[in-house]
DNA sequence: TGCTGTGAACAAGTTCACAGCA
DNA sequence: TGCTGTGAACTTGTTCACAGCA
């Protein structure tokens, strides 16, 4: 297959984000030009973003918002129920659990896992914090789909193993620490099914962020200038 | 000025991290194939991101971890202190405020805001959360370099037009929206030094993240494969 | 000899111009 | 006419091969 540009798939969620703005406001048709303007890229690239996927406009009228909204949320996998474990339920591991949002698309945390005494066996969100030791069979008994990471940066790599070894299919990994995929491959899978490929790992680095950020304001003008043309 | 890959500062980020974890287990020396393994990348990316900064190494040895680290962090911006607001104080702002690591690197908060009486007074971390009144003269006069933001969405353009025109030089915001740069330079601000330029605004979004997941575990083909080879 | 540093080759991603259809 | 969809040009970033120095 031809490949899709990571950044794509990024824009693809800020172009769906902005179209659920749209449609709370009743605004049912939109543009290329519209969309890049807020989310501040050039119209062209809207178009070639979505052009990866399908048709979903109509030449001289645009796209209808409903429309490109039900479908972008097919194309990212949206329109379908995630079962989601936290891993770490320290404060990070509690602020995800109750960041509001998620549930909106169908990610529905099923268990929170740790292992310090001081949490384990305490609810957060109406859900018990189980111990490590029952993440395997729990992430089978409940077709657990991902497990988000956070956990210190010290037993990320552990717990990611623990995650792919009880059968996730992906990690989003709030560690700042990267995780090696190698040895994430069915750590102590049996019966690997088919379909089963490298468990998927995406990074959500806030402590990264920040070094970026102070990089770019000493050298602003290596800043991707973020031109936000609309044509 | 040639302009550097936004990924290459990513990545420094990575290595930095890499080294402090070296220079914890006292190893003194390493080599763009050591960095390269550890980091998920090749070690040709290494050796090209770090020339763009320098020469930091000796042809047929390798690099020296402190020094490597130490020239890192100076390239980062790391070795200064940068003053930083928390503007939103919900959950997500305390768990940034708590989050262990962003004290390390001498990014020191200062300051606490947010407008819901609900919060505004109590206190987090020892600091005071205040009101966003308070902003502006508080930026001023406590040399506030950064604003982490972590307030609702709706709210997110406001409250980074409220930082950049009280005089923040960066924001790293944690709201999923995307902020109109645009309407951020010098919103309000009167007396605008030489050094004044656009406000560099840097996305940490984990919502995204959890989209960007389940795109990439309906299409495993299509991830990045990450393939860490060593040369 | 070994590993860095770097110009040149290549691949990926973005910009563009315009064809095509409502 | 107006705005989408898309092949082609271009630009940016990555891979590579090898020159150069300890």
């Amino acid at each position: 297959m031809t490949g899709i540009p990571t950044a794509t798939i990024s824009r693809l969620v800020t172009y769906l984000r902005i179209l659920e703005g749209l449609e709370v406001q009743d605004i049912l048709r939109t543009s290329s030009n519209d969309l890049a303007e807020r989310a501040g890229v050039t119209a062209f690239q809207v178009r070639k973003d979505l052009a990866y996927f399908g048709r979903f406009g109509t030449r001289g009228m645009g796209y209808t918002v409903p429309i490109l909204k039900r479908e972008l949320m097919r194309v990212l996998g949206l329109n379908q129920t995630w079962n989601v474990v936290i891993v770490g339920m320290g404060r990070l591991g509690q602020a995800i659990a109750n960041y509001p949002g998620a549930s909106d698309y169908q990610f529905q945390y099923v268990g929170l896992f740790d292992v310090s005494p001081d949490v384990v066996g305490r609810t957060v969100r109406g859900l018990p914090v189980r111990h490590m030791d029952e993440l395997p069979e729990f992430v089978r008994r409940n077709k657990v789909d991902m497990g988000f990471l956070a956990v210190p940066p010290d037993h990320a790599q552990d717990a990611a193993q623990a995650l792919a070894g009880a059968g996730v299919r992906g990690i989003l990994n709030f560690a700042p620490t990267v995780i090696q995929p190698r040895m994430l491959e069915r750590a102590g899978q049996q019966e690997i099914s088919d379909e089963w490929r490298a468990v998927i790992v995406e990074n959500v680095d806030f402590l990264a962020g920040m070094k970026r950020l102070a990089f770019y304001i000493l050298n602003p003008h290596l800043n991707a200038v973020d031109t936000e043309e609309t044509e």
